[in-house]
DNA sequence: GTCCAAGCGGACGATCGCGTCCACTTAAGA
DNA sequence: TCTTAAGTGGACGCGATCGTCCGCTTGGAC
């Protein structure tokens, strides 16, 4: 208590100083959401009205940038994935989780390639955090096939190859969300054990031709050629 | 006949451009599949073991380059769905197309970018055979419905939806290919009108820690930085 | 109001990829 | 063998991005 209302030689930080560290926090989201994660730092700073260095200081490497920018939304995924679990419904909360996380990559542009970026770090914290989750997962894996809901073969490690798919689309396509929820409901329908015919999404207005994708990588946007 | 046999004045092209050309096609596919197709002009020219100017002489834009170095894949795409109309069963024409299609982007690094990159091309020859191409493929997705294989509500748009996802699957992964089986074996399983609960390839042996990608967007290969 | 260190901004040198230009080499017809 | 134009290679100028350095500004304690 005292520690945190209490001003201590440590603790001063200037006003302006966290102004602006929210300021490039809010600019980077933007940024990045337009023009990739892969966008000129300088960029991230004219938009947020500070100095180069001023971005360098608060986030020394783009990587810690990536992380600032998004930590709110890894967030909500934790908390996505202990909601899961708590759910009555084992494969209720199965669907839930997937589809929250997707529609997570889908809403914030720029965050699911962050949100893979984060993933191979080794701080011992995220270390730890990354553990966790993967052991819940695989808890409400178990619950859900125990309840018959969840097909048997399926592996924790599904989740990456779905998530990683998922990603790739949502990034390569400025789209209204249509392929991705089309996608999600296409696994989802074979991960059920059941397997019954759902009714999907209606199909995209997507053609080969539509991507909007030139020479460069699908994961770029190309907004900078257009 | 003799227009192809004659050495005419325009004809005439020095046996060393000729092999030089193909030198540098070779070099591109390898360097594409270490670097993706955003690797620089120089280290394939270093690679084929010719100079820049020659490189960009025979291929002007790293466009042509790609589209050069991968045409030969282009070509079995192609081959691929006119075998599958051939099929008399349709399903099994249409499950052998997505799995052909899918195994060759697993198995040319690099091709699937380019795959994709090649479409948005609107030279009229492109067009038309793009306009071809899915045509063919909406006929095949028909028929296999008629039969009661293929679901009533698939979309031929949904190919693009699960060929731009397997692509970055596979991009991303320096992977032996397990992951993109898994994929296709579940994308291909929630295509079949009875949802028939078949074996699966086995899991992969995946985290999310497990991917290659660290700042980089996920359709980089990291490769430099190892 | 005064002071000073935390904070700031932008200039700068370094690095990298691009695509062109030009002087040299060589294939191949006569 | 001679000729010549097609072909070649690498140096070069350009532009973009990176990350640092340094002199100026300003918050906030006293």
């Amino acid at each position: 208590m005292a520690e945190s209302s209490r001003i201590t030689a440590r603790n001063r930080v200037r006003a302006d100083a966290r102004r602006n560290r929210e300021r490039v926090l809010v600019a980077a989201r933007v940024v990045f959401a337009e023009h990739g994660i892969d966008a000129p730092m300088a960029t991230v700073a004219r938009r947020a009205g500070v100095g180069v260095a001023t971005l360098y200081r608060h986030f020394p490497t783009r990587d810690a940038l990536v992380r600032g920018a998004f930590a709110q939304q890894m967030e909500t995924c934790a908390r996505a994935l202990t909601e899961a679990l708590a759910a009555p419904d084992p494969w209720q909360g199965f669907q839930q989780l997937v589809e929250t996380v997707c529609a997570l990559q889908r809403e914030e542009r720029g965050f699911p390639a962050a949100f893979l970026a984060a993933f191979p770090e080794s701080t011992s914290e995220h270390a730890q955090a990354r553990q966790r989750a993967e052991r819940d997962f695989t808890t409400l894996v178990r619950r859900a096939q125990a309840a018959g809901a969840l097909r048997a073969d399926f592996h924790p490690s599904d989740l990456a190859v779905v998530l990683l798919a998922h990603c790739a689309l949502v990034t390569a396509l400025p789209d209204d969300g249509a392929a991705s929820r089309r996608l999600v409901a296409y696994l989802l329908q074979s991960f059920r054990a059941d397997s019954a015919n759902r009714p999907l999404p209606p199909p995209t207005a997507l053609t080969l031709r539509s991507f909007p994708i030139a020479t460069d990588s699908p994961q770029r946007r190309r907004s900078s050629s257009a």
